[in-house]
DNA sequence: TTTTAACCTGACCAAACGGTCAAGATAAAT
DNA sequence: ATTTATCTTGACCGTTTGGTCAGGTTAAAA
């Protein structure tokens, strides 16, 4: 970073210095907040709950430790708040996901739209990961009400689809779970995806035709051809 | 467990105790690894490596903390112990997927070892998840050694189906991600789908119909259909 | 029976853990 | 200029962590 930059960067930052009211502290607060927010939602998202240490977080957002506890009391409400932002972003995939016009259309909308948000925020997933497999210990109540809730309706949707003989037969919830499943590896198993290739992460084409391939695939196995209904 | 079964099970279990040599301090240093190993899987399967404590792993194996230590020098030696097993269990359902017969034949069987190997083995798949979530710390030279060389070798099969016109052109390696995915998520998100399952673990023919609706949608997805190739 | 080798474990240790706090620094309000 | 409210942080605390060890028990070998 040259002295150049250095100044344009701090005249950016420093902007609302002198603004009116208490915008500095303010502006203090945010930046801080998402640093160590950020930071928070990687070494959860490697470690889990348990296993990531409120240091590390420190560290990683280059704040002291006790600063971490200043803006945030608890690991457990630094951990729920990361946990917010991920469903969040989920629902918003989620919604991709309504119940009007052709079946493929929806279907393919939503496959590349939870692609990706792998793609876009692997960290979040990996979270969810973690939380899953530790046996949803915060957030099982979520996933019995608002997720359940919502698969349930889109288990809906796709038998309306059955019975009017636009796709195969086949076992709506298997359907989503494989949906779910593998939009997700790429993320959750992005690690072991970029060994495969040689050690490199996929490349915005390798993963467009990635992406390209897991619709086909899902969309032909059930019976939906894109072409028409 | 009646007192009869009891009996019965106290008889095979000790039949070896009055045997030549140190028979019964062999069987005692088997049953205690066993334990503990068990009990690790289950601990590392829940919080990772960093997560998981020696004192949890003790609690479960119903042995004090220090013998643990006597069985197993430290914590990561458990820890790569396991791992082993692990990789043992996946290089057998790996072997089912050979280059002989029908397409539609070997990926049939190759999924439905997987389906096998998440429902008999959850711990074990939970815990790959976590070692590749965290980034392969402990792994990766057995990720980019032996299974990339398997899964290298699998690809180029699958290409000679493409070549000869028995299946779609897709991309191979999309198609075994979704395979890993797929199969692997009745495991790793077991609880998720146990919850969507109104707190219910799939029971026997709720997991023998997934297993069917996955081979069914990516054989077809593939253009594979088994009547005949 | 005595010796020897393996097994067992309560008590302990240094390091790392989540969290606290007092005292100082900074900036907004008066 | 002074007060007030917020932000900052090194030092600290009680607990938990992985790991050790001395002294004991048990069973195989001599």
């Amino acid at each position: 970073m040259t002295s150049i930059q250095s100044g344009a960067k701090r005249d950016m930052e420093m902007s609302t210095k002198p603004a009116a009211n208490g915008a500095h502290k303010a502006a203090i607060r945010q930046e801080n907040e998402e640093q160590i927010l950020a930071a928070a939602e990687r070494v959860f998202a490697d470690y889990g709950f348990k296993g990531a240490t409120t240091a590390r977080i420190a560290e990683i957002a280059k704040v002291p430790k006790a600063n971490v506890h200043y803006y945030f009391s608890t690991k457990e409400a630094l951990y729920r708040r990361i946990m917010e932002d991920v469903c969040d972003h989920w629902l918003e995939a989620a919604m991709t996901f309504d119940n009007s016009a052709d079946p493929a259309v929806i279907l393919r909308g939503y496959i590349e739209a939870k692609m990706d948000l792998s793609r876009a925020r692997p960290y979040g997933s990996r979270l969810w990961a973690h939380e899953i497999i530790r046996g949803a210990k915060f957030s099982s109540e979520y996933i019995s009400t608002t997720v359940k809730d919502w698969l349930d309706s889109r288990v809906i949707v796709i038998k309306g689809w059955i019975d009017e003989g636009k796709m195969d037969d086949i076992e709506p919830y298997s359907l989503m779970y494989m949906i779910f499943a593998t939009t997700q590896h790429y993320a959750d198993f992005g690690r072991q995806i970029e060994i495969f290739n040689n050690d490199q992460p996929l490349s915005e084409e390798q993963f467009a035709e990635a992406k390209e391939n897991v619709v086909r695939i899902i969309l032909k196995g059930v019976g939906l051809n894109e072409t028409h209904p």
